[in-house]
DNA sequence: CTGTTAGCGCTTTCAA
DNA sequence: TTGAAAGCGCTAACAG
């Protein structure tokens, strides 16, 4: 049916091996007479040769391919690493299998799919793409695994991370310089970089000695509707809020979207500010200001690690010249974080009227 | 190494062949002894094997993998369309690859890293994920090929699509029946069906009676921004329109940027309509009318037709009892589009004012 | 019901 | 500089 390297040995008279090695590329150190080569190349342009990857993986022990596992490839925040770790993969030969999974109601997490040789290595975007639990079990079958956005924490799997603790401080400086005081809280639940950046708002907030009520702090489920209903909640109580800060931009623009539906305005009535500066922050209403997180240098950083550990860890099998775990150790930097200053944040103007909403 | 399947049979003092029988599942016909049975499950466990899926594809000839192209994974229509075609290939007990290229400047088209007998299957997401010339050269390697939401005319590849002509019309009658005719166009450029939009557009517009001056149509990029600065320009224009019909829903979120940033309402001063349906639709200012693509059944009709026609076809080559080329034939059918009626269109108040725009 | 034999397409010794 | 032989881990035939 298909093409193979038999047929295009026959093809240009040469044997198998021969093929194999001028089309293998040039990290054979055999050399190949020039003529030779251009009879092979031509009856593989002729013949449409595609080398069977699955043949090639099974002999050289290596798939060529890296797992990716998503928490919410519908989230725009890990939907944009999509092209960025692609774009290292690309450039380094390697091609990846994505699982989106974990959040799934309709589905377990299937990583097992991801294993059993045919990936060389795990991307993990995300706390809820791979659980704690299940975290010893993939490295059971998998030595190298690195993560993005994942608690560090105690945690087996490095993971490159934004600054949150920066971030934060970010927002909330930025808000603070605009006169606010009564801040509330808008954060997914569930979620470890989540939870630290509550603890960091709330400790941040005593240290410039600002009360924070119990109801100024809403956690919700990751989406804009999650957003939308928290926001509602924290205008109905009693704080008399003058900015919100949400953990992620879609709570934010859900926040957005309840204070225009309940008649209210940002920034005159009510300063939000985001967190990741996903593409359609800027074109809310208002623009949202947030906090930008490096999405290129995120997912560079991570798929370099990860390659380079796959392919030091494996010529260290051969040759001994690597240690044999690189990743497990050193956590990597962390990226620092930027505000992006758009129309969602303003000077107080004074208390929000509460009341308003329906 | 890993552990093998031979590992596997020495721990349960059976020869491979037995375990390959007793893991491969249930499409054996041949039958196993139940303490054997329970022998090979429980040393499988203990070791902790996973089966070397290079190997069983190579042997088997099938991958297990369906190569899935997608234009751009960070647009929330094609985003949204994973997790469905995920669930079905989940079902059936397929993994798949994605490739996110296409469209990237930085890198070409990529789709050879799908092919190889790496992937049983192709699913292409999306016009601009594979261009006609592109088209031949993976179908000489690929005879299983489906897509959503590509052009179908002249294609070889069959396309599971929403009706995009309905769509139009839902759209433009739901804006005359709320009294508007002076009506503009915003679409991305380039893209099939989106062209198709627009001649659906044109002719039902002179079918009503209705002028459409040029500068009441913008053909934009599909993003938010090309969709903010073409409702600049029509709004710059001198058409006084009094409603906007975007063919997406990013254009439109872009459109509404554009208009509270000049100062105007929607839909007091200008209804808008988007397509799609992307879920941060709903939390729009205001909240987005549009016209739903049914993505779930997009995806799962499309997803089926793939597997189908592999197994079928498969199982074809073995025993002559399905036809050759089930795909390249009958186009599946047009699935209903559906309008969501939200805030951000309403009846026409007035001719709108250009003039306010900055 | 279980085992033996062979081979998928490729690359890595080793020999010429 | 090229080729012959061997084998990666698995499963499809065919015996027993």
């Amino acid at each position: 049916m298909a093409v193979t390297l038999k047929d295009v040995a026959r093809e240009a008279s040469v044997s198998n091996v021969t093929v194999s090695r001028v089309l293998a590329g040039k990290q054979s150190a055999i050399a190949i007479s020039e003529p030779t080569r251009q009879r092979v190349l031509q009856a593989a342009a002729r013949l449409g040769y595609q080398p069977n990857l699955l043949a090639r993986g099974l002999r050289t022990q290596r798939s060529g391919a890296i797992g990716v596992m998503v928490e919410d490839i519908t989230d725009p925040f890990f939907a944009a690493l999509i092209p960025e770790v692609d774009l290292v993969f690309k450039e380094r030969g390697y091609r990846f299998l994505l699982s989106h999974a974990a959040l799934d109601p309709r589905t377990g997490p299937t990583y097992d799919r991801l294993l059993g040789a045919s990936v060389d290595g795990l991307l993990v975007l995300g706390d809820r793409a791979l659980n704690r639990e299940a975290e010893e079990g993939v490295l059971a079958h998998q030595r190298f695994v690195v993560g993005i956005a994942r608690a560090r924490h105690g945690s087996a799997i490095p993971s490159v991370n934004v600054d949150d603790d920066a971030g934060v401080r970010l927002a909330l400086d930025h808000l603070r310089a605009l006169g606010h005081h009564r801040i509330g809280f808008v954060g997914n639940r569930a979620v470890w970089d989540m939870e630290r950046r509550l603890d960091v708002f709330l400790s941040l907030m005593a240290q410039a000695g600002l009360d924070v009520p119990a109801d100024a702090v809403a956690l919700t489920p990751h989406t804009a509707e999650g957003g939308y209903a928290a926001a509602r909640r924290l205008l109905e109580g009693q704080s008399a809020l003058t900015a919100l800060l949400c953990t992620t931009d879609l709570l934010a623009l859900g926040a957005l979207c309840a204070l225009n539906q309940g008649g209210l305005q940002a920034p005159r009535d009510l300063s939000v500010v985001g967190f990741d500066d996903i593409p359609l922050a800027a074109y809310a209403t208002p623009p949202l200001t947030t906090v930008r997180q490096p999405v290129a240098a995120l997912a560079r950083t991570a798929a370099t690690l990860l390659l380079d550990a796959i392919e030091g860890g494996a010529s260290g099998h051969a040759n001994g010249a690597t240690p044999a775990e690189p990743l497990s150790q050193n956590m990597p930097p962390l990226l620092a974080p930027e505000l992006v200053a758009r129309a969602s944040s303003g000077p107080r103007r004074g208390e929000m009227a509460s009341r308003v909403m329906g």
